[in-house]
DNA sequence: ATTAGCACTCGGAGAGTATGAGTGCTAACA
DNA sequence: TGTTAGCACTCATACTCTCCGAGTGCTAAT
């Protein structure tokens, strides 16, 4: 493809981005040297191949879909980060969170606001990790609490209520048994055969505890279930790109699920991807810009951005970038410090 | 007052619930047996008095703040349940609920549903409840998990990271200290004085165990901070007697402390207040219903709504007594099987 | 005191018009 | 042959104007 093409349309898209209104030949010229005469041509050449498209006769052009596409992967200039934009950005991380949950919501909840899109942080379920504790502990008649930790330092509990008192021996039992057969599991290995095996060593006391295991077995699932969690969502509202009505559907949905979709194979590295490209076109006019970070050495989860297709990418890409890197480095020096996981 | 300028004013706010449109004369004719003339009379003079306003000249009446105020006091004639709306109410409401969040959270899931409205759950903090238990988990390097459990079967929990190691002495102290002294105390009782108490109490171990007590006694304050949820915000956002922006606004801003002010005082009994009578407005034409449930004889929280001023107050007040009294007799059956509290 | 009748008000919908940004095409030019 | 100036054409947007009708207040009759 002709180079001044390519140019035209990396204009295009420029100026589309700030403006987010249809862009026309004339507002081509101050970028390209050329003659809007010749610069019009080019650009019905370029809406004939599908990168542009007119919303109507007599206006400016819009880039497509797969205008974005081909500016996102090859045209775009990237700016670099001055010194000045990192100190900012490592401001507005938590570098005291105690947890690696707080530290990366620190990360999302700053880019929700230094943007004003929606953030997203999906934590891969660590699946490496170890239940280094469970624990039931009787609170009031009739109630338990299951409590579970990992070697992540991830702490779930549930409340679970019987029909029946449990006698101290039972309970001794169950406490003794579970962290003797559970710390030191790989959580993602408590399966349904788990399960069973457990309810079968619990012998006599398998009927009064099974509720109890049941309890257990679900607890151990949401663990190793892929959280994700959503900050700014609000300023998808106020978006003007977007369709409210949409977007109140979106946020009414339970849209754990649909935003995994397309978080999902992002672990491999940075990546855009746009709306026609996600199933079922959660929301028009979108793109997603994800971007992993690591902890010992594997992949933790991703970092992502959900924004209007006429995202500032230039800008943002490298915010996104910094923050997984940062994330991935402090992640580094606390677990030089912990051996376990 | 005349009789008759009451029915009309009473017309005049039925009418425009269902309608949301300024109310004509004529329209009233279908309540009030005179003719279109004299009840044009009567409502230029409701509207002398501040009981309507005309939005323009040649428009219908629509009720004022004071209107509404007077309907919702005297007025309105609410409608009793039927057999079926209680046993519909009965099937939203969590049953197997194993925790009264859970149960009261259902309730409340299921009035933002009803009536396409925002619903809020107010839990009044348990001040009464005892914590029934305290325990310092060491979960990996450095890292502690504090735990708190208490006799209502409140659970919350602090990961908390040090700068050195404690050793199993420090430790083993801690946590028989903690059980000895904390377990059974009221946590409400935990001042800045106990922390205080508590710390020369450690002794030689002062020096490293403070920062882990300073976490468990600001897990303590959490504990008795109010709690308030709110569910289907969302659909504030669809109230088309809403300023979406204001609605916005409102979702963005903290609104727990603002969504406080006006359910506090709510706990002595079902109580309506529109938002002129909300400190600073918070939403423009909006009005909340407000009614508390029981539990032990105390008034332990309070189930809301909050809508559009215009909301079908004939029908979701009976709605919300309905519920708040079924959680109070599920409450009631549960506190007779658990004697602590 | 109530009501029928009437002139008046005013927001909202619809039609017609002007504007101007932007286009495609043609013909001239380097 | 690729580029450009010029021009006629298109069409969304904004604006004005008019009409309509729901609803009012007032007056005079009951």
């Amino acid at each position: 493809m002709d180079s001044r093409k390519l140019k035209i349309l990396q204009a295009v898209v420029d100026e589309y981005i700030v403006s987010g209104e249809p862009v026309g030949s004339k507002a081509i010229m101050k970028h390209v040297k050329a003659s809007s005469a010749t610069i019009r041509n080019e650009m019905a050449e370029l809406e004939k191949q599908g990168y542009l498209e007119q919303p109507h006769t007599s206006a400016g052009r819009v880039p497509t879909y797969t205008g974005f596409r081909l500016y996102v992967d090859t045209l775009m200039e990237r700016s670099s980060l001055s010194d000045d934009e990192k100190r900012m950005l490592d401001g507005m991380l938590d570098r005291n969170a105690s947890t690696e949950e707080e530290l990366v919501s620190s990360a999302s909840l700053a880019l929700s606001q230094l943007t004003k899109c929606a953030s997203v942080v999906a934590s891969s379920a660590p699946k490496f990790s170890l239940i280094s504790k469970v624990e039931v502990i009787p609170t009031g008649k009739r109630m338990y609490v299951i409590l579970m930790i990992t070697s992540g330092g991830t702490i779930k509990n549930k409340v679970c209520r019987l029909e029946f008192d449990l006698t101290n021996d039972q309970l001794q039992f169950l406490d003794s048994y579970l962290s003797e057969h559970l710390e030191g599991v790989p959580v993602d290995e408590i399966s349904d055969e788990t399960f069973e095996k457990l309810k079968t060593a619990m012998g006599a006391y398998m009927m009064s505890l099974t509720p109890l295991l049941s309890e257990l077995f679900t607890l151990a699932k949401e663990m190793t279930a892929q959280d994700i969690k959503l900050s700014g969502a609000k300023n998808l509202l106020t978006c003007k790109d977007f369709d409210q009505t949409e977007i109140i559907n979106f946020l009414d949905s339970d849209n754990r699920r649909e935003i995994m979709r397309f978080v999902d194979d992002s672990f491999s590295g940075l990546q855009v991807t746009f709306s026609p490209e996600h199933d079922g076109f959660v929301i028009h006019n979108s793109s997603v810009i994800t971007a992993p970070f690591k902890k010992g050495g594997r992949t933790a989860g991703a970092l992502g951005l959900i924004g209007p297709m006429r995202i500032d990418y230039a800008k943002f890409i490298p915010y996104l970038e910094y923050f997984s890197q940062r994330i991935t480095d402090l992640l580094e020096e606390r677990g030089e410090t912990e051996e376990d996981e």
